[in-house]
DNA sequence: CTGTTAGCGCTTTCAG
DNA sequence: CTGAAAGCGCTAACAG
């Protein structure tokens, strides 16, 4: 790799004169600026990211902790969505899964500061908000998406997940369900959860429904605990018109669950899912669900990063999201 | 951030003892080493990682370029694979998106150079052959997944496309069927596409069956093109009695068309994919496809890839893979 | 075993 | 407008 003593060398000018052309840092006779630019076109020449950072004490990366990419469509299209907007402002990503593990998460955080990430965007689900807002409090700029840090408010990122199910829920309740059961996380650490839990039982308190236990469902959240979750609800024998899911993932085992028995989806079950995975219009029926605006969560997560990093104000950028029904083919009116 | 400096003077010895205990390159005597180690702890240091690449030549990055990590799980996949065995050498994964677009991947391979990457694993579809091959003769090693790259081959991990499909295809025959339908990408310049096609047909000389063109049907190959190209190949009104897929989401929409018609499946229709992509399963009918082992092809080549910049031999490193049958519920035999 | 020293490639004063 | 020079934090000879 060439270097800027190189270039300098070929343009008969200092290293100097090359950085500010690099740079643009300062006014350049336009005869040397010219010779300098041919000499970097010649030699190939790229600045070395590694000396810039170390001198300029900014690596132009922003570090990402992610949950796990594989599991499913929501990181991959956070990562999207942060990309983006680092790319538009000449900056790097760079990702670490945390694999929902505190020690994991922690071992990336660490692994991320040590490569003097200029920020940092954390999706991180297993460390404790003391250890989250020490962090917080830090020299580098960090913002938490998916989670709400006491003490750091104006860096979370957020989905009000309980307005959300409470949509998803009245949608069903519109359509004139009253027998709604649910299909939910077993983690009952799981803040999210929780928040979708009390969605649900806000939504049916509203329409003056009593939750009945019986008829909530609990398992891993993914398509087998879906699965897994239809098949005890269906066990316990307590009748439901239409089914309310944690997720879609969870409401694609739950409906392979009642196919397989031989419901008819929707004329028998209406079925609701949440987060609109890309996937969802493919599950036959055309899954109506959420949509968790993850991307453009993500992008706004970005951009607070860029703008603390640059010390600008983030004022003005919206912090809460919400999500949005998405009506297709899974639910139908009552008889 | 402490610096080596500091810790030294902390410790009572030079920076050079420091460096020895950071890297364990020489003995040092166990009472500075423990004040050392003591130093560090207190000062919570962390070894400057660009300081470190600039004066080794040496980032302990592998740069990975991907098409788009939304576009389904397969890159995903792909990046487990690879972070898996880049973690466990310590050294760290950055990726980057070309999105299958030609000046993008160029773009994104320049910015992964630049940030002085000691290896790059490359998915490219959209640049020319003779572009990687100079690439691949630089002097960063490169390893090729996905793609057979002339001149490069002990550095290209594939999988046996035709093969992958006449195994599904054969699994069809051997079930009886002789309408064999086959829904495949459009775009002919694709290599992937072509091997397909000619594993397809393949399959159907060996057991004796000429193509019928009018059992082709050609869209993007994604969820909707599946969809599309089923909406015309029911058009042209030509019976066959199974279809297989060029990859799992193309099943997915075409299954989708078929459900929709009143199709029953795998009853009236059988159906095999092409991949095996986690929601394969909670397709419904369970979709009897292909395994596309793309995480193991991700390790394999950054274990290529390793050993490539460790200067260590590469022998005995499998780079063809085979797609396996998953046989599950769309197909049934021939009445 | 240990300290001194010379850079790695680049940015940034500071004098001209 | 331009060049010289001083480092950024660290590693790797090279002498002790």
């Amino acid at each position: 790799m060439a270097t800027i003593k190189d270039v300098s060398r070929m343009a008969n000018v200092s290293i100097s004169t090359v950085s500010r052309v690099i740079n643009s840092t300062a006014q350049v006779a336009p005869e040397k600026k010219v010779a300098v630019l041919a000499a970097m076109k010649e030699l190939n020449f790229r600045p070395n990211s590694f000396a810039q950072a170390l001198v300029s004490k900014r690596s132009n990366c922003v570090g990402v902790l992610v949950g796990d990419l594989c599991g499913g469509p929501f990181f991959a299209q956070m990562m999207r969505g942060i990309e983006t907007v680092v790319d538009r402002a000449d900056k790097f990503t760079i990702v670490m899964s945390g694999n929902h593990d505190e020690v994991r998460e922690r071992h990336a955080i660490q692994a991320l500061l040590q490569r003097q990430c200029d920020a940092l965007i954390l999706h991180s689900k297993a460390l404790p908000d003391e250890e989250l807002s020490e962090l917080a409090a830090g020299s580098t700029p960090v913002v938490f998406i998916n989670r709400q840090v006491p003490g750091a408010e104006d860096r979370c990122v957020w989905l009000d997940n309980q307005a959300g199910i409470t949509t998803a829920c009245q949608h069903l309740l519109d359509a004139g369900h009253h027998q709604i059961a649910f299909v939910t996380s077993d983690d009952e650490e799981f803040v999210d959860g929780q928040q979708r839990m009390a969605g649900y039982t806000h939504a049916l308190a509203r329409a003056g429904i009593e939750v009945n236990p019986a008829l909530i469902g609990r398992a891993f959240a993914d398509e087998n605990g879906g699965y897994v979750a239809m098949t005890a609800l269906l066990a316990r024998g307590v009748p439901f018109s239409a089914v309310l899911g944690f997720n879609d993932a969870m409401v694609a085992g739950a409906i392979s669950c009642l196919l397989e028995r031989g419901y008819k989806i929707p004329q028998q079950v209406s079925v609701v899912g949440f987060d609109d995975i890309p996937y969802a219009r493919y599950i036959y029926p055309k899954l109506t669900t959420v949509r968790y605006p993850i991307e453009a969560m993500g992008g706004r997560a970005a951009e607070l990063a860029l703008r603390l990093l640059d010390h600008k104000p983030a004022e003005g950028l919206t912090l809460k999201f919400e999500a949005e029904l998405v009506a297709r083919e899974s639910v139908t009116e009552m008889a």
